[in-house]
DNA sequence: GATATATACATGTTTCAACATATAACGTTT
DNA sequence: AAACGTTATATGTTGAAACATGTATATATC
């Protein structure tokens, strides 16, 4: 479906047309994903604390700021964040010793284990361009990071 | 500035390094956007209904689901939308007398006037890619649409 | 024409995001 | 070690999104 007939808009020139073009690939998919991860109980900010919780464990428990600099939205309320996830058991909150202002966070087992029952979400993110060749996705990135520069 | 020094984050592949891509440089692109559109003291959904209200200003007056249909965000919370912005006089308001259920939404010259004076937020969107050239763009929308195929 | 069903919009409620502000702990200067 | 500024996190408040539900009007069926 073009984006013409799904927005029913009117571009001034193709610049305009591919910056809403942007938008609406993004909110169609973000749209998609977060009722995926709803029905494993979470929201999309939780799910990313967990992913990167799992990926940096090996580097140790990790603080509020350290979380918080890893999201993709730089905004996010990560204390309240991890309150929730806290509440349902997916991560450990600990007093960090060494610094008593900050707080140590690790996933859990049951973390671990919730991250895994989601494949489907997982591969979700893995099939956004599921339409597009290796070079075009290469093609892409190479575009997205130039607008950007 | 790449997406990896960006976000700290790791990809499997280059098809989820994509997918973080575009949602990252939609998000940080979005959250600019919603800054500009504060100043005026819009949101963005508010602001994208009085731009479909003047889009299709010629066609006569728009009722509540008609706009919903144009919206980016098809989820969109219309008649509180029209609420606020009939409060700030931005729209008027009537029944349809041809249809009591619908409402005939008009945009006000209060409300032109307002986007004529928000220039700064119209070019916005065209700036957002203003680092490709006209080739880039188009094989990015072409790409886009491919995505959603 | 009475009744059932569908449509268009409005409203209630709960949750979440955004922003500002507060608090506690740390580091530095004197 | 007292005072000051900074950092790390938490909390308060406000407004908006999400979802379900309600209400009025229109349309179809009998």
């Amino acid at each position: 479906m073009s984006i013409e007939d799904e927005v029913k808009g009117r571009y001034r020139n193709e610049y305009h047309k591919g910056a809403i073009n942007l938008i609406y690939t993004v909110k169609h998919f973000s749209y998609d994903f977060i009722q995926m991860l709803k029905k494993h109980g979470l929201s999309e900010p939780q799910y990313n604390v967990l992913r990167v919780l799992r990926g940096f464990r090996s580097e140790g428990p990790a603080s509020i700021g350290f979380l918080k600099a890893r999201m993709l939205d730089k905004s996010s309320d990560v204390s309240r964040l991890i309150d929730k996830l806290f509440e349902k058991k997916l991560v450990d909150r600990k007093e960090n010793p060494a610094d008593r202002r900050q707080k140590e966070i690790e996933i859990t087992q049951l973390g671990l284990d919730m991250l895994t029952g989601m494949d489907d979400c997982e591969k979700k993110t893995d099939t956004l361009l599921k339409n597009l060749t290796n070079e075009e996705v290469s093609l892409l990135n190479s575009l997205l990071d130039k607008i950007r520069e």
